[in-house]
DNA sequence: GATGAGTTTCCTGATT
DNA sequence: CAATCAGGAAACTCAT
């Protein structure tokens, strides 16, 4: 079953485009929906049955789905971890789809849940849909949402500094910005830059972190990752 | 419902 | 003096 599976099939080279992109040209692709009619009695596509119920095959079909829509890199997905039953793949926590596929895993897991707890209709509303995911794409850790910041000039205006990109030491400049911005992330209007500093110091403890002596002068640790220039 | 990770909140004291 | 750093302690939030 795993090598009757082809991964040419998949986008073997295919970047890790915009997926949001491939939301809207989903609802907008007619082409899409005929897909649908190839279901027969005896073998069912996937959207047609809940996930609880998927067979190996409906994962794999599943799987597929997800690596055309949204550009994801098949590279990056670990295909043993892939072949269960819908009822395993239910069981899946989202670090084992992390761990299955890496960044991919994060957004695969992401939409299993959805469709378990709203079915298809998950895919009805394009507008919420698209702004669902969009938030869910959002890294949750506060090192996670520092490193993204450093890395899209167009978010930090000028918030963060890199001091030497090489060693990944980098600058906190506007402090009350980061910690407002931050704070419009986690929703919570209180946060301040002592709190969100007292979060910073707890990385030193688990290696995310590095002290540097310096006033507002940061560095990442071994356990950090995807912020070299580089990797990623 | 219990547990644990990752904060958030608050605080006291030191340093720049 | 104001801002920042250092951590301890406890509350809180969310996923498992």
């Amino acid at each position: 079953m795993l090598d009757s599976v082809t991964h040419s099939t998949f986008l073997p080279n295919a970047s890790f485009c915009d997926p949001l992109m491939s939301w809207t040209d989903l609802f907008s692709n007619e082409e899409y929906y005929p897909a649908f009619e190839h279901q027969t009695a005896c073998d069912s596509y996937w959207p047609s049955v809940h996930p609880e119920y998927w067979t190996k095959r409906h994962v794999w079909e599943w799987l597929q789905f997800c690596c055309d829509q949204y550009k994801l890199d098949a590279n990056c997905i670990s295909f043993c971890h892939f072949n269960v039953s819908g009822l395993q793949l239910c069981s899946m926590t989202q670090e084992e789809f992390i761990e299955a596929a890496g960044v991919c895993g994060e957004y695969l897991y992401f939409i299993l849940q959805s469709m378990r707890s709203q079915g298809y209709s998950f895919f009805n509303d394009p507008e919420e849909t698209k702004a669902t995911i969009k938030d869910c794409l959002q890294s949750s850790h506060l090192w996670e949402f520092v490193r993204d910041l450093l890395l899209s000039p167009e978010e930090n205006c000028g918030i963060l500094e890199w001091e030497d990109r090489e060693q990944g030491i980098f600058r906190v400049v506007k402090s009350e910005a980061l910690a407002k911005m931050w704070g419009q992330r986690k929703r919570n209007d209180r946060m301040t830059y002592e709190k969100l500093s007292r979060a910073l110091r707890y990385y030193y403890k688990t290696g995310i972190l590095e002290r540097v002596d310096r006033r507002l002068v940061y560095k990442f640790g071994k356990n950090a990752h995807g912020w070299q220039e580089d990797k990623l």
